[in-house]
DNA sequence: TATTTTATGTCAGCAACACGACAATAAATT
DNA sequence: AATTTATTGTCGTGTTGCTGACATAAAATA
């Protein structure tokens, strides 16, 4: 849905570094000073809360071709709200604010994209609320799952995703807003059921058609 | 937190008209063809989905002073994904999409002042996603009660706003994801306490500290 | 290879909350 | 004023999913 020209690349890359983190980097946190934001070229990055408690809340996943660190600098908050994380190697591109500001208002077509890039994200946010409203925790974790195979996973034969996800049962219960134990039993269930192919604490691949099962009310 | 000038007042004026909405309207729905935004002069706004079994559920409120409808003109989406309903008699000023855009093009200043807005809304949007996961039942209801008696009532003394609210509990179930029966005794536990004054099917004040005491983690 | 650390599986007990059912009340309509 | 409709209060019952506790297994480290 989102894509760059040649020229934008072009030009971010003029003005930014690439930079890589390994998995469970955190890239920023809540709190710091907004200074630059992030275009990111591979794995994928979670976007997050930790409460007084220590215990971590997810709000959304970024994944390749998106940027992060975008909203603070587009409505010119000082300071980081929420923190992000490498949920894997990731490579990323690095832009300061100020040349960033620039670009926004030397490239109108540019700067018109990223309005419909946050429009775009306001509903995925908005479904999101949908989704834990309508889905217990089940539905909540099927749709992580399937978003997450087929942003970051090659599609394989009849209906299977081919994916490589090495994330823990603790990511998951935070990211679904549930506790590790039952997001444990789930992912047996699921096993169990088919809709998923998970081996040695890696997810390899997804059945859609199976996983979708899951879901209350697909969109 | 969003203002206009003066100049994007008139502007806004000049390219579109007032209209009137009484409690229980439908502004727009799901589905329809995107042709127009509107501004919200008084009243509030429920921007909501309904589901396959009839069930309604909500995903924001706006309020005076705010657009709806915004998020599919800025992305260029053809149809409407969410619908909005006057939760009130509503005052709104209608905006055709062409003339709108012009103004877009026209007012660079307007323009950046959108993109906060969306920027804000993400973030807003993002801490509702948090508050579900974090508050249980009375904290959601909580927070509600006390958002919608800071945007709409008007302050009394010691920590007491005054308000208006004819909100069915119906309606607040939907808004906070919980059952109608729910909604009834957390209600009645909320008068109780003090947290807030429930006379005749109307809310005429929230206490705001006590209102507080319900909310696990306050932004 | 041995040891420590981290992640997972599983269970029992408990609390929150949904659902259906129904009575009671207020509001709207005739 | 009488009747209908919409809204609210309050049950009991059942389910879901949390918590804490502990065993097991895999991975990381020494």
């Amino acid at each position: 849905m989102f894509q760059l020209t040649d020229k934008e690349q072009e030009y971010l890359h003029k003005i930014g570094s690439e930079i890589s983190y390994p998995k469970g980097q955190i890239i920023f946190s809540s709190g710091q000073k907004t200074n630059e934001i992030y275009y990111i070229i591979s794995g994928f990055v979670k976007i997050y809360r930790t409460t007084e408690d220590g215990r971590q809340v997810s709000v959304a996943l970024r994944y390749p071709g998106d940027f992060i660190g975008l909203a603070e600098v587009l409505s010119n908050s000082s300071e980081r709200v929420y923190s992000a994380e490498a949920m894997d190697k990731v490579k990323l591109l690095i832009n300061w604010q100020n040349p960033f500001k620039k670009m926004l208002a030397d490239m109108p077509d540019f700067s018109r994209k990223l309005m419909e890039l946050m429009s775009h994200r306001l509903r995925e946010a908005q479904n999101t609320i949908y989704d834990f409203i309508m889905n217990p925790t089940q539905g909540r974790l099927a749709l992580v799952l399937l978003e997450m195979a087929e942003r970051s996973g090659s599609p394989g034969e009849n209906g299977l995703i081919n994916v490589s996800l090495r994330v823990t049962q603790e990511e998951l219960a935070c990211i679904i807003g549930a506790s590790r134990q039952t997001v444990s039993s789930l992912l047996n269930l699921l096993k169990e059921d088919g809709s998923i192919v998970y081996e040695r604490r890696e997810i390899v691949a997804v059945e859609v058609r199976k996983l979708k099962n899951w879901i209350q009310n697909a969109k």
